[in-house]
DNA sequence: AACAGACCGTATGAAACGGACTATTACGAA
DNA sequence: TTCGTAATAGTCCGTTTCATACGGTCTGTT
């Protein structure tokens, strides 16, 4: 049982295997995959890692699988529990952080094509526009299992940080229009955002 | 002359130093600290070796200044203006990627105590107040600038995302009122918070 | 049996991280 | 003149993260 600090990524494993009970590093990573990886993103090949870390520090258990597989099942422990708990009454004084390639690209626009603009406004917005609709769609399927329910709060707050930046990346893009409409797509999503968008447009900035 | 594939924070390099002139290493930590490290951070310790690499890539040239410290100063060659024009005119089909420890924490409410949650949501509340006054201090100040003003485009929409931030931890806090005025600050940010701010609550998921 | 395709896990070198630590300069006070 | 100290400027270095390629394994199908 050694000792060592405890990283974000910690929690978001421990955190993980408290929602879900028992899970192999591979669940975590679907788990993860469309929920937490969209405000806390790192690469799957640390959560083999991790587990074994928190194993060693006795905040997880291990047992192998029965199936043809053997793989192995984490679960959690007291130690964990409380680590985690600790974790979420303790103070988080700290700024969400924000890496944006598009707003760099923007930020230094004037070294560039004045073109360039209105072409990066229009890509992220289609950016912008599929990542609304993949939160909607889980939203709709999700959105009425009490099981999950109290987690959904999450996914409020990145749809209207997204309609946000759509919206601003929309006044940059020199068009009233929306980009083409991908085939395949449910026209009722574009709705949606056009007819919820639009008030907002009245805001401090737009 | 050697080669290398350029990270974004090679671009953030080249690209500070076309909009300032010729910099030294210094210089860029402190242009940087109030504009793009806020969609941009990283280490300062960078902002010595990235330079290096860059000059060894024939992207910029360096010459001691003349003074006491004879520090490098870092100029823009022909090659390195061409790298920065040619990723600016390449498509950017890369969705923002942010890292909330706040969000984190209010996915994985359910396994600690229902009292974290206000008290989670009046700290970000915090954080998400001071930071509007910081950008509304830099738009006062450099707003009307022309030299700066095709830059402070971002600034609209770093302030438009911490609204909508604001926003929802407010809804979340469980009371009305904003948190206690800190010693010091102005009242004058907190009227325009609460005057622009209150409108949006009609958006689609306040 | 062979194969495809999803499933699952590992390996690895290169960057990034962060934060402590050092050195330099300026400048006013003692 | 020296001292103190604050701001400026740069370095170092052990630890994590990162990306991504690769390698196995299981299941079902033909």
């Amino acid at each position: 049982m050694s000792t060592g600090r405890l990283s974000n990524t910690s929690y978001v494993v421990l955190g993980m295997i408290g929602l879900r009970g028992p899970s192999t590093p591979y669940d975590l990573k679907r788990g993860i995959g469309h929920s937490v990886g969209y405000f806390w993103p790192f690469p799957h090949a640390q959560l083999y890692a991790e587990p074994e870390r928190l194993e060693r520090m006795g905040l997880l258990a291990v047992q192998p699988e029965e199936s043809g597989r053997r793989r192995k099942v984490y679960t959690l422990t007291g130690l964990g529990r409380a680590a985690l708990r600790e974790w979420l009454s303790s103070p988080t004084n700290v700024h969400f952080q924000m890496r944006d390639v598009a707003e760099l690209k923007l930020f230094f626009n004037e070294l560039g094509d004045p073109a360039d603009v209105p072409r990066l406004a229009r890509e992220q917005m289609a950016q912008h526009q599929q990542r609304i609709r993949e939160y909607e769609r889980m939203q709709d399927r999700f959105g009425d299992q009490p099981a999950v329910a109290r987690r959904m709060v999450t996914l409020r707050l990145g749809l209207e940080m997204e309609h946000t930046a759509l919206r601003f990346w929309r006044s940059l893009a020199g068009t009233a229009d929306d980009i083409a409409l991908p085939a395949g797509a449910e026209p009722r999503a574009y709705a949606r955002i056009a007819k919820e968008d639009s008030p907002q447009n009245e805001g401090p900035l737009a």
